[in-house]
DNA sequence: CGAATAAACAGGGAAAATCCCCTTTCCTTA
DNA sequence: TAAGGAAAGGGGATTTTCCCTGTTTATTCG
């Protein structure tokens, strides 16, 4: 049996509502407490900063005004690498659940939390230090390990909004407009991801995205 | 309570080995019992023709060499519309759905059977005439209910094809060369198409397709 | 620090594929 | 026989794809 500490949590979320009923939740599990919400990253480095009673874990929100979740995980891990963050996101998509656990966050969960599994998540966290739900598994079988052909991709930034943008019925010259490139650049990116990942045409690049959960429909 | 009948059912599939299997779990039902088998459609024509004890459902499989569960259905429905047909196939696929209901089938289950839902659809098939599983229902609800925009869709069976194919990284010509058709006429197909379905190129075909469950990845 | 190297970005030009609006032919069927 | 659909096609505009070159911006390293 795990003996009778207090694990503390903390929770930034831009989403009050939300966060209320979570400091709910979890204040009725066993051996976890909320001490303290923030709306953004901002606020949660004053908290920080102005405390000295840090928390275990922290519940961190990628979607977040003023100071995303990216950010904030960076200077969480920077500056209290011991807090194991847990993050919270719609996005399930590989590249932004990949994104988030290079910055350090230990676990991840989808939104749509079951009480069960937000429970499951905190124990392990604080027991372990990480959590993987089967969706992360997944992702990171699927990214981190090399495809039939023995590749690994990892896409920039750039890259990843074109295909994304590529995935949809505009134009090249649109995607262009929209991310405030040259169509050329645009078509370099496009000439290199084809040859990359070995496919003809934009349809192979749609494809290829739905496999790796680069996008959903 | 239902009445001590017995029900009689026959088997219409290629893969002995399951259709054995299958014949030992209906036999198990109380109520059902398996009266014949039958290799192929071809085969089931004889056998009903031969006896005069025709079964009260029959499980057709749609995937059979020599005359497959498509005409079998419709030579079912149009000799003995009393029998009950239950399809039984791995696809899934919105389209090989609709075509065999619209051949006369009453009931469609996938493949990847269980017990107890094998027992509810021949249940409800003898009690109320029909069964649909849920992803069945989905289908019906998808394809023969307008869509956001008041839009009801059956493709032809060549569309389908092509829709298929395009969503491939083939290239129309090459579409043009499988399907045995002059490339002006894959062009014809493509251009109703994308005029039906508002649509602005293929990888809007693509997309179309996947979220009808025409294809799936 | 400055030079070397790499990478992102942009362009020209051309071939191929796609997209679009039309007509004609043939066949089925009402 | 008229109507309608499927198949085939002409011709041209546009887009996509491809290859090669140059410029700017980071980054690394001697």
């Amino acid at each position: 049996m795990r003996p009778e500490t207090n694990h503390t949590v903390g929770i930034v979320d831009d989403h009050s509502l939300f966060a209320r009923s979570l400091e709910k939740l979890i204040n009725s599990f066993p051996h976890f407490q909320v001490i303290f919400h923030a709306k953004n990253g901002l606020h949660l480095q004053k908290k920080i900063e102005d405390s000295d009673l840090l928390p275990e874990i922290i519940l961190l929100d990628i979607n977040m005004p003023v100071m995303d979740g990216f950010e904030t995980a960076e200077w969480l891990t920077l500056h209290h690498p011991e807090i194991k963050v847990l993050a919270l996101s719609m996005q399930d998509d590989e590249h932004t659940i990949l994104k988030m656990l290079r910055r350090g966050v230990k676990g991840y969960l989808l939104k749509d939390i079951h009480p069960e599994i937000l429970n499951t998540a905190l124990k392990e966290l604080s027991e372990k230090g990480y959590y993987h739900s089967q969706k992360v598994s997944e992702t990171l079988l699927h990214s981190l390990t090399p495809d039939e052909e023995g590749r690994i991709f990892d896409f920039k930034e750039n890259e990843l909004t074109f295909i994304k943008l590529a995935c949809s019925e505009l134009t090249y010259k649109e995607i262009a407009v929209m991310m405030e490139l040259s169509p050329k650049t645009i078509d370099g990116y496009r000439q290199d991801l084809f040859k990359r990942l070995k496919i003809k045409n934009r349809v192979g690049l749609v494809i290829f995205a739905l496999k790796r959960n680069l996008i959903q429909l």
